[in-house]
RNA sequence: GGGCUCGUAGCUCAGCAUGGACAGAGCGAACGCCUCCUAAGCGUUAGGUCGAGGGUUCGAAUCCCUCCGGGCCCGCCA
């Protein structure tokens, strides 16, 4: 929280002597200097002023300096500042006061320490995982929950309302595929003991078909009067179509799970068609005219929508079934409250967290409060589906603008593929190629679940040399939160639009810029605190001028300010880079300052406070990425 | 062909929005540090024409243009 208060003292001083020494109000920038020598702040004013007022930026920033310096007197953050030859004003932070009120802060409420209110209880609505049910996940399904749950937890952190959307393609041609198996290709429907449902179904039967449709035509040609028989719903195809689903559904979901990824609603494509939800969609796009019938050229026959830049989309096919992009308008549409909510809903299960999580289902009850209606919609599909989410976007921006500031976002990132040596792992050879891309259909993947096990293994055997003292069964705990957390960090910690070539060796390391780094520096502050004894909420924390102490400080200062920007910009990985650059400040300090063994009393309690208050601002850090603080590990 | 996107150390990546001071991490390599709060840690060394060229600017990894290389998307499929 401090920090902020830092830079806004520095701005008020520079603004102040700009009047003061006669020049223009400009805008200029205070930021954090590359080195520490530059102190803990910087500006850039001089640089600004110096393109019109033609004097060199480091007589400038002299003459500012002169006109700031009488007034820190009457400043509590500063303590000094200094021109600097090259034009830059370097502010030094008076660190006795930054110390004492920043662990005050965070001692005083630890609960609340981090969490803002940019949202003003905004209405937020996320769709992610959008998983097929007819496989299991693997690791780029993986990013894409990872991704989805930690923007819920930073939305949640900032005081929004936000709804989580689970989209279950439960009528598409991947669902007929399997039935056409089970029903018509002799694939039993039970899959070997021990094997979770939806790794059969992809492993086993999924990829199977798809090979025997080669060479057997006719069976290919089953899978339209499935489909049909499915979007009816009434036959007992339909009805196994549904089961089999559901079972793929509820293992799929076991995986999201344990990822510590929750959900408030599945919303089934099933639903959506049998709502002709589409059909009022439709009215409302023939309205605002955006929509026409081609009377001639290539598509004649068909209803087609104008995009921006690009060639016309097709919406409804000439023998009048709507296209994809025709259910993905409507779905849109409910999502942002544009249309009346047509869907019943019923509770469908209990989550690990305690929530209940909702489907929409024919037989369920209307709602007053629905799932949908946020002012923030957005949709994490990977950047393949930019396309059509931008023309997805352009419409709603058009039938949406008379309903106020609802806003539809496409999240969009880049690809998992899978690296040169893990594909060889899974038994392919892609030659001179660097990495290649996954295929559920090909069963060309990496298991979600294989990956945590895997994890979960090599965890599991560093835990229990650490500490021989625990059980069995305490060690699986901590080792499976390990896991968790090398997983999820690894998903989220680079850009979006860096695609991630996943090596399943490389996924191991638990060292370095990873989860179990931060978890690792967590448990050290925690067994400092325990073996302390002490209660601390308070200390004269202006006594910490230590270096190492001084940058443990600054960063837990910053927290507020790091999930602010990471909530504006939708960006989890600002918030994993600044957790790791807190661990490792407070890793430098673990090794430079001994807390236990100091024989002053009042610098150990002050020390004391500061490593607690570094385990709560960390905490809070790690719940918000979905990572589990451990006391031991 | 058109559109989107990436290119920074041997490898994986920060930094780029809002240009500023000798370009930062991790892994890997070599060498150190546990009679001291968990060595999943810390340190030292080696390693960079920030893809190339041009432009704008007092100043460019960052902005603009061109080019090169990788990836993705462009169906009356979903």
């Amino acid at each position: 929280m401090t920090f902020r208060l830092l830079i806004e003292s520095a701005r008020k001083l520079v603004e102040s002597s700009l009047a003061a020494a006669g020049y223009p109000s400009v805008a200029f920038e205070v930021s954090e200097p590359p080195r520490k020598e530059f102190g803990d702040l910087t500006c850039n004013v001089a640089f600004q002023l110096g393109k019109h007022a033609k004097k060199p930026p480091a007589k400038i920033a002299t003459e500012l300096v002169e006109v700031i310096r009488p007034m820190l007197l009457a400043d509590h953050h500063i303590k000094s500042v200094e021109p600097h030859p090259a034009g830059h004003i370097n502010f030094f932070a008076d660190h006795r006061s930054l110390s004492k009120i920043t662990l005050g802060q965070v001692l005083e409420n630890p609960g609340h320490y981090g969490s803002h209110d940019s949202g003003h209880g905004r209405h937020v609505v996320i769709e992610h995982t959008s998983v097929n049910p007819n496989k299991a996940l693997h690791v780029g399904h993986v990013r894409n929950v990872v991704l989805g749950d930690t923007l819920y937890r930073m939305m949640k952190a900032t005081n929004h309302r936000v709804t989580v959307l689970n989209y279950v393609d439960d009528s598409g041609l991947q669902v007929a595929d399997i039935v056409v198996a089970f029903k018509y290709a002799g694939f039993p429907v039970d899959g070997p003991a021990g094997k979770k449902f939806d790794l059969y179904v992809g492993d086993d039967v999924y990829v199977k078909i798809n090979e025997k449709y080669e060479k057997d035509p006719e069976l290919a040609e089953k899978r339209k009067a499935v489909l049909r028989e499915i979007e009816e719903g009434k036959s007992d195809i339909a009805h196994f179509a549904a089961d089999v689903t559901l079972r793929v559904l509820q293992e799929q979901l076991r995986t999201c799970w344990r990822m510590k990824a929750r959900y408030d609603l599945l919303n089934f494509e099933s639903q959506i068609v049998t709502s002709r939800l589409w059909i009022k969609a439709f009215e409302i796009l023939k309205k605002s005219k955006m929509v026409r019938l081609e009377t001639e050229g290539k598509n004649i026959g068909c209803w087609v929508i104008e995009a921006k830049e690009e060639e016309d989309k097709i919406l409804v096919r000439s023998d009048g079934t709507a296209t994809y992009i025709a259910k993905d308008i409507p779905y849109a549409a409910w999502k942002l409250g544009i249309v009346e909510d047509p869907f019943s809903y019923k509770e469908f299960t209990k989550q690990w967290d305690g929530s209940v999580l909702y489907r929409t289902a024919p037989d369920g009850d209307r709602l007053q409060e629905g799932f949908n209606g946020g002012e923030l919609v957005i949709t994490i599909i990977d950047s393949r589906q930019g396309r059509l989410q931008r023309i997805i976007s352009q419409v709603l921006a058009q039938i949406g603008t008379r309903e106020g500031n609802h806003q539809y976002h496409h999240l969009g990132y880049e690809a998992v593929t899978i690296s040169s040596e893990t594909a060889k792992t899974l038994g392919i050879d892609i030659g001179e190629r660097q990495f290649m891309h996954m295929s559920g259909r090909k069963g060309i993947y990496v298991n979600a679940d294989y990956v945590m096990d895997t994890l979960h293994a090599k965890a599991f055997e560093e835990v229990r040399t650490r500490n021989p003292d625990l059980q069995d069964s305490r060690l699986h705990e901590i080792a499976e939160e390990i896991a968790i957390s090398a997983l999820r960090y690894n998903m989220i910690k680079q850009d979006l639009d860096k695609s991630i070539t996943f090596d399943i060796k490389e996924s191991l390391s638990l060292e370095g810029d990873t989860g179990p780094y931060l978890q690792y520096a967590y448990a050290r502050s925690q067994r400092i605190l325990e073996k302390s004894g002490e209660q601390i909420t308070s200390g004269r924390f202006e006594l910490l001028a230590h270096d190492s102490e001084v940058s443990v400080i600054k960063e837990i200062s910053k927290l507020d300010l790091v999930m602010e920007d990471a909530v504006k910009s939708l960006s989890p990985k600002s918030l994993a880079r600044y957790a790791y650059s807190l661990a490792t400040a407070f890793n430098l300090f673990y090794e430079k300052v001994p807390v236990l063994k100091e024989e002053n009393a009042e610098v150990r309690m002050a020390r004391l406070g500061l490593v607690k208050a570094f385990g709560i601002t960390l905490e809070n850090s790690l719940k918000i990425l979905g990572l589990t603080a451990l006391e031991r590990m």
